[in-house]
DNA sequence: TGTACCATGTAATTGGTTACATGATTAC
DNA sequence: GTAATCATGTAACCAATTACATGGTACA
C-alpha cells in the first residue's frame, strides 16, 4: 500500500470526509508533514474503495454541488492499525536549503545572508502558527498530555514534532546568517 | 534545472568525481539531506554535459575498470552560484513517522512505544555519527567557524543542521514513547 | 464583471526507485 | 567458490506535480 493511502485513512479514521475536505486537511494541519494535491487524492480514494478500505455515499447540498463523502471500513481501520506500528521505510530527507548552504561559499556572503534571514523568518512564522494551535489544544484538552484522550494525544504529538522542527530550523537559519555576516565585515 | 543537477554540481564544484564517486558522496555526507541512486546519477551527468555544465575525461586504471571523471565548467559554476541565493521551492516535507504518530491512538500503546523507542535509537545513532564528524572538522579547521575557510564553513553549516535535526528528532521520539508508556501503566 | 470557493475528475510530464544487465578484480 | 567493490549503463514502474477541463454559487 501507498503511504498516501494511509494518510487518507488516517484522516478518515477520525471523521468522514469528501475528497475536497481531504485536500484541505492535507494543506493544514496534517499537510505539514504529508501533503497531496487533489489530482492525487481523487484517484487514491477510488483505489482505496476498490481495495475495500473505504466506501462512499453521495450527499446532496443546496447551493453547492453534490459531494461524495467517504468513510473508512473495518478493513481500512485494521490495515491502518497494522501499519501504525510497522517501522517506516527509510526515505532520504530532501532539503534544498541545506544543499544551498553546502554551496554558499560560491556566493556573495551578503546575498546568502539575506536568503537565510528570509528563510529563518518563514520558519519562525510557521512556529508561531504551530504554537497558537498548541495553546488552543492545551486549553481545550486537559492541559497536560496524560489527561488527553488518546486521539488528542496523537494529534498533539504530531504537532509537537512540528514545533521542534521549526524552532530548530529557524535557529539554524539565524546561526548561518550570523556566520555569513561576520565574513562580510570582519 | 533539476535540484539533482545542482546537487551534482555542488559536489563537482569542490572536486572532480566519477559517477561512481558521486553515488558514494550521495550516500554519506551530502546524502543525509539529498540522495540519489546511481540509476538517476548517470543520466543526470549525461544531461548536465549536454547542457554544458560539466565535461568528462576517461581515466584508465590498473586492476580496475576505466572511469569517466567529471569536472564542472565555468557555466556550471555560474549556474550553481546563481541558484545558491535563490529561495528554495517550498516542497512539502514528508515524514512517515509523524503520520504514524498521528494515528497511533488506534494501536496498542505498548507496541507503539516500541516503535518510537526503536526510531529514537536510530536517530541517536545518526546523531553520534554527525558529532564524530563535527569533532573531526573542529579539530582540523580552526576550531571556531569564523576561522574556517568559506567552503569548510559551508560544509560545517550543513552538518550543523543535521545535528540539530537528529538531536531534536531523537528527543521527540523519547517524549512520545514516554507518553505512550504512561498510558500503559497509569 | 470578475474573483473566490465548492466540487470532481483526467492527462501529461517529471522525479525517483527497483529491477535488469554486464564484467573484471580483490579479499576471505 | 563466493561475496564485495569498482564501474556504467538501460528499462519498467510508481509517486507526485502541473496542466487541462467543467460548472454552479456567493460576494464585492
Amino acid at each position: 500500500m501507498r503511504t498516501l493511502g494511509y494518510a487518507v485513512l488516517s484522516l478518515l479514521s477520525r471523521e468522514d470526509l469528501s475528497g475536497y475536505d481531504l485536500k484541505r486537511w492535507m494543506e493544514r494541519p496534517l499537510g505539514y508533514f504529508w501533503s497531496a494535491k487533489h489530482s492525487q487524492i481523487y484517484p487514491e480514494l477510488a483505489r482505496l474503495e476498490d481495495e475495500g478500505f473505504v466506501t462512499h455515499r453521495v450527499v446532496e447540498q443546496q447551493g453547492k454541488p453534490d459531494k461524495k463523502v467517504f468513510a473508512i471500513t473495518a478493513e481500512g481501520r485494521e490495515a491502518l492499525k497494522a501499519w501504525v506500528t510497522e517501522p517506516p521505510v527509510g526515505r532520504a530527507p530532501r532539503d534544498e536549503l541545506i544543499l544551498k548552504a553546502y554551496s554558499m561559499w560560491l556566493a556573495e556572503p551578503g546575498a546568502a545572508a539575506v536568503l537565510f534571514e528570509e528563510q529563518g523568518r518563514l520558519h519562525e512564522e510557521q512556529l508561531r502558527h504551530y504554537k497558537a494551535t498548541e495553546a488552543w489544544m492545551e486549553e481545550n484538552w486537559g492541559g497536560s498530555p496524560e489527561k488527553m484522550d488518546f486521539d488528542d494525544f496523537a494529534s498533539y504529538a504530531a504537532l509537537r514534532r512540528g514545533i521542534g522542527y521549526e524552532r530548530d530550523y529557524a535557529e539554524w537559519c539565524r546561526w548561518v546568517a550570523a556566520g555569513l555576516k561576520e565574513r562580510l565585515s570582519g
